[in-house]
DNA sequence: TTGTAAGCGTTATCAC
DNA sequence: GTGATAACGCTTACAA
């Protein structure tokens, strides 16, 4: 253990009979230096392997060049991008980026945030959980003037940072694409009631359609709490219809993983009896024999940081003196459809 | 913007006629201070919503409450558990995590870890990059007092603190099963030759055939460099061979995953024709059609979480002012076989 | 029971 | 050109 204290700026100048704040000017190649001194400074600061220690700075200058993730669950691959597109960002911007998982538990995240202020990051980033529906508790950031970004799963309220993804451009194409290809009877297996995003994918579904000329069939609505058993259930109330639908909208990945098990344990055949398009995209899609159709691209990394530009330029505003009132920062992206390379199934 | 500045200690003190120091006592319960002062420290310190500044605190403890964790690639599901059990771990501890993704390169990673040494982070959690082999830059740290824990991709030197994880037992369990299922040509897909882990699986595919009484037959050992083409290059060499394996140890998933599209496009069919097995796991392996029979599952979450144990070990006890040195903290996880339920062209 | 002062490492302001 | 001093917010001997 190397446990001799790290030499400090005191120590030079107790070195060399000069003033501390001579040392900091030296190193600083201040100009009211004469160069002598300096080079002197230099020389001891070298032998030394002075460092200045950045923790003293940034206590002085009231920030941590450090800011806060909030999202619901890295092992989402949306949500893994998506840090990583905060991290890419930040480093730009010589920035440490702290990260907080809320697991979609309204607890922790308030915990996470109360947490992350107390470390005092010098702005936040977040995804919301499902559960959250209050915001009291980043309402409160701004006493400690801690800017924040929402990205992706954002509040349902105008004043606020934010970017997030518009799912309608994506799913008209998806739908648009279906009929082309012939599908008139076109599902939707969607999420929760609870859910904010479960209600948007309902009017977004039920708005394409129209946009298409086609009916809206009730029966042909189904949802899931998510579970899979309920996936299961969904998909099969759908099969099970006198006349199913030859194409479906699913809530998600994850529920459609289980649908395209569902629809091979009764014998029929993915992308030839029934084909799907989910939103959000699963990385491996493309190597899966029953991929959907296609997915509709949300932008993980785009979105992320994007909303990282976002909070750096906020930072940048509050740490300018004649700053000016910084107008919202708000931004939406269009999502895409992404279709896969030739579903096998159809080869 | 509530510009107004955040009340301090002082604050509180000048509206009380009362010194600093009394107020912090008072506020931390000082047996020393009069009941009356405490509850009338307290009263201003809630009227104004006083909180104490951590960041002074913690400058003054000279600690951060903040560890750093160094991963080569978070879209890698491996990677991406790993990091949610250093942060679990953490959490238990009231650390904060900052993270850094290495992408594999050797001049980011000596880079992420000057930058959270910069931040002083109490300590290190790392997965090295492909490309290390060189550890000066976390010998440094040494002088800084930040200890280092490494996991899963630890450096070839015995002086280190380290989790890892062992994979003959897996590969073992995979090759006797395979045996037991009758096959007695089992190839091998193999790294980079550069690759430390490359070498590795080598020693242990040939231990595990020998320990089975299997010849090692040199014509079925092929290697990729992990490129795309490069892996249908190698799978097809096995497959082209007068009598082709009808089993393969595969490098990792993703290699699999471009050797299950080859095995399809010979038409050939995968778990009938050639069975797979391969390192890691992907988390969605169970719903795809044609699953290795079975991953050697490495234990992100387990190894990550017990090296931020360590960490936090060795963390208290620099901390610890009589504490005697510590003996290096080393362990290794066994890994094991991992069936997939059913493969399902089996059935 | 309370106040004073020093200290964490650095920089900015003012004086000489 | 260089030095002293104060300041960032807090804790803790040491005094009183």
């Amino acid at each position: 253990m190397s446990n001799n204290k790290l030499p400090t700026i005191k120590e030079i100048a107790k070195r060399l009979n000069v003033s501390a704040s001579t040392v900091s000017r030296a190193l600083h190649d201040h100009p009211s230096i004469g160069l002598v001194t300096t080079m002197r400074v230099r020389k001891v600061a070298q032998e030394l392997g002075y460092e200045a220690n950045k923790t003293a700075i940034f206590f002085k200058e009231r920030k941590t060049y450090t800011i806060g993730v909030i999202i619901p669950d890295l092992s989402e691959p949306f949500f893994s991008a998506a840090l990583t597109g905060v991290e890419d960002a930040a480093e730009a911007s010589n920035y440490n980026v702290i990260i907080g998982q809320s697991l979609n538990s309204f607890e922790r995240e308030k915990k996470i945030v109360e947490n992350m202020k107390d470390h005092r990051v010098d702005g936040m980033l977040v995804s919301l959980t499902k559960e959250t529906s209050t915001y009291e508790h980043f309402d409160n950031l701004k006493r400690y003037n801690i800017p924040v970004v929402f990205f992706d799963r954002v509040p349902s309220r105008k004043d606020i940072n934010y970017v997030a993804c518009n799912l309608v451009s994506g799913m008209l194409q998806a739908i648009t694409k279906l009929v082309a290809m012939g599908h008139k009877r076109i599902g939707l297996i969607n999420g929760p009631a609870k859910l904010a995003a479960t209600l948007q994918r309902l009017e977004i579904y039920i708005k394409c359609l129209k946009e298409n000329d086609l009916p809206v069939d009730q029966d042909m609505i189904v949802s899931t709490t998510l579970a899979k058993a309920d996936n299961l259930k969904a998909i099969n109330k759908l099969l099970s219809l006198e006349q199913p639908p030859t194409a479906a909208i699913v809530f998600n990945d994850y529920v459609l993983l289980d649908c395209i098990s569902a629809v091979k344990t009764t014998g029929l055949v993915v992308n030839k009896d029934i084909s799907f398009i989910s939103f959000a995209n699963l990385p491996i899609w493309e190597y899966m024999d029953s991929a959907p159709l296609a997915s509709i691209e949300q932008f993980a990394y785009k979105q992320s940081s994007m909303a990282a530009e976002f909070l750096f330029k906020l930072i940048k505003n509050a740490a300018d003196p004649d700053s000016t009132n910084m107008p919202l920062l708000q931004h939406i992206i269009d999502s895409e459809m992404v279709e896969y390379s030739m579903p096998k199934q159809i080869l």
